[in-house]
DNA sequence: TCTGGGGTCCTAGGACCC
DNA sequence: TCTGGGGTCCTAGGACCC
């Protein structure tokens, strides 16, 4: 029998509720926030979430609905969204003993060996805590295993009576929960999964638990898929781990804020985006020893596409963001073909391995310790003055075309001195 | 006019080895 | 006429997540 019991705190529409926190005059307004370049919403309030507005709506095609209900829209301000999620982690540290940090706005909880008869009110307190903490709404999902948490908390966000906190571990609870929920509800179970579960007759979680024939779950959903009907039978097969595990890719990517032609500016919007990643890069001490660029005309236009990506494996891995940024630049020119209108640039790091272990190269040029100082300081500047304070010359200096339109953005309150909310 | 960014895991199939 | 068998490693692509 399994004993574990695993509550999953999720955020409530964390973004908007961030925005909020600052702005208490929106309580009860419908709240958006969009994606870089104010491209799609990414979070909405309930009451927005009311108006018809989808997740990854394109904001011009709803512009009129928001601008008619008087809703609050936002460009992302993620410096102020990750520091609100370490003050919500920090307060959550406090009740368990062993958390996994998911996402930016939910983590599990293992709460194995608590009272099963006082879980609810426990859960009920750390909820309440978050909130005077830190402002920010949550919900609470508890159950035996990852899976059914998830289910929980989906639970107690939609249904009000449950004020918040939901758990499947009696079993009246798990029965409602799993015959209420569709299919595509499950954790896990995407698009076409879902298609190919509706196929098979199988509408609601409560109908995959069911399932006897597992070997075909399997043959058909892999391994995954089964062990997503094991969780739903209660059988535990994602443990929570508490360690953070580092990066095996690091990727940074911009739509451009408008879009462009010549070399010159692909060239400083990768020697940008090598900054940022190469920064991931050392932050979590390690090197990498593949680089891969990506750029690409605008999709969604009625113009000649090009789309191309190309990516070369390095003789001695690094963590210089000099060194990235001449590789970059050495795979445009191969890749690179005048004439093509683009909207975006991608960089990829990967083979990464790290910086203590990896195989020193006996032919490639292998980063000194100057280099090495050289990034350091560059990253601890950066990290007391701002992103970018210090950067490589070939990023350009002037505000140009392909940097992101952000015209909708909200200060920020927590991270800079100057935008401090004034009362 | 206007459509995001950053990840992980799994499998099949090819290359290669003895 | 007749052309082995088994194993590992790597990669591309698909699916999914927030």
């Amino acid at each position: 029998m399994n004993e574990r019991i695993i509550a999953l705190i999720d955020c409530n529409s964390f973004y908007c509720s961030c925005e909020r926190l600052f702005r208490p005059d929106l309580m009860n307004r419908p709240v958006g926030v969009l994606s870089n370049n104010d491209g799609c919403f990414v979070s909405r309030t309930n009451e927005l979430k009311r108006l018809g507005v989808a997740m990854g709506a394109p904001y011009f095609q709803v512009k009129n609905i928001c601008d008619k209900n008087n809703v609050a829209v936002f460009s992302a301000n993620f410096s102020l969204y990750t520091n609100m999620s370490d003050r919500v982690m920090n307060t959550l540290f406090e009740f368990a003993p062993s958390i996994e940090i998911y996402s930016v706005d939910e983590a599990f909880l293992d709460l194995t060996g608590l009272d099963e008869g006082s879980i609810e009110s426990y859960c009920r307190n750390i909820k309440k805590t978050v909130e005077q903490n830190t402002g920010i709404p949550v919900c609470v999902g508890i159950a035996r295993t990852k899976v059914l948490a998830k289910l929980a908390n989906r639970i107690a966000k939609k249904d009000e009576s449950t004020k918040g906190v939901f758990s499947t571990l009696k079993k009246e609870n798990l029965e409602h929960a799993l015959s209420k929920s569709e299919i595509g509800d499950v954790w896990g179970i995407g698009r076409q999964s879902n298609i190919k579960f509706k196929i098979l007759g199988i509408k609601t979680a409560k109908q995959l638990r069911d399932y006897q024939n597992s070997y075909l779950i399997q043959k058909q959903f892999t391994k995954v898929g089964r062990m997503i009907q094991d969780e739903l039978r209660e059988i535990s097969c994602f443990p929570i781990s508490d360690e953070v595990p580092k990066k095996k890719e690091i990727m940074s990517s911009r739509t451009f804020g408008s879009p462009v032609f010549e070399k010159s500016s692909l060239r400083e919007s990768l020697a940008s985006y090598a900054g940022l990643a190469c920064e991931k890069l050392r932050k979590q001490n390690s090197v990498c020893q593949e680089v891969e660029i990506y750029i690409r005309t605008n999709p969604f236009k009625e113009i000649p596409q090009y789309v191309k990506s190309i990516s070369i494996t390095l003789e001695s891995a690094t963590c210089d963001t000099r060194k990235i940024i001449k590789e970059a630049f050495t795979l445009l020119d191969e890749i690179f073909v005048s004439g093509y209108e683009y909207k975006k640039a991608a960089i990829k790091l990967s083979k990464i391995q790290d910086k203590d272990e990896y195989q020193i190269s006996l032919f490639g040029k292998n980063d000194s310790q100057e280099d090495l100082i050289l990034m350091n300081l560059m990253d601890k500047i950066n990290a007391r003055d701002g992103d970018e304070t210090l950067k490589v010359a070939a990023c350009g200096t002037n505000k140009k075309a392909w940097f992101m339109k952000q015209t909708l953005k909200s200060p920020r309150y927590v991270t800079g001195w100057s935008e401090l909310l004034k009362i």
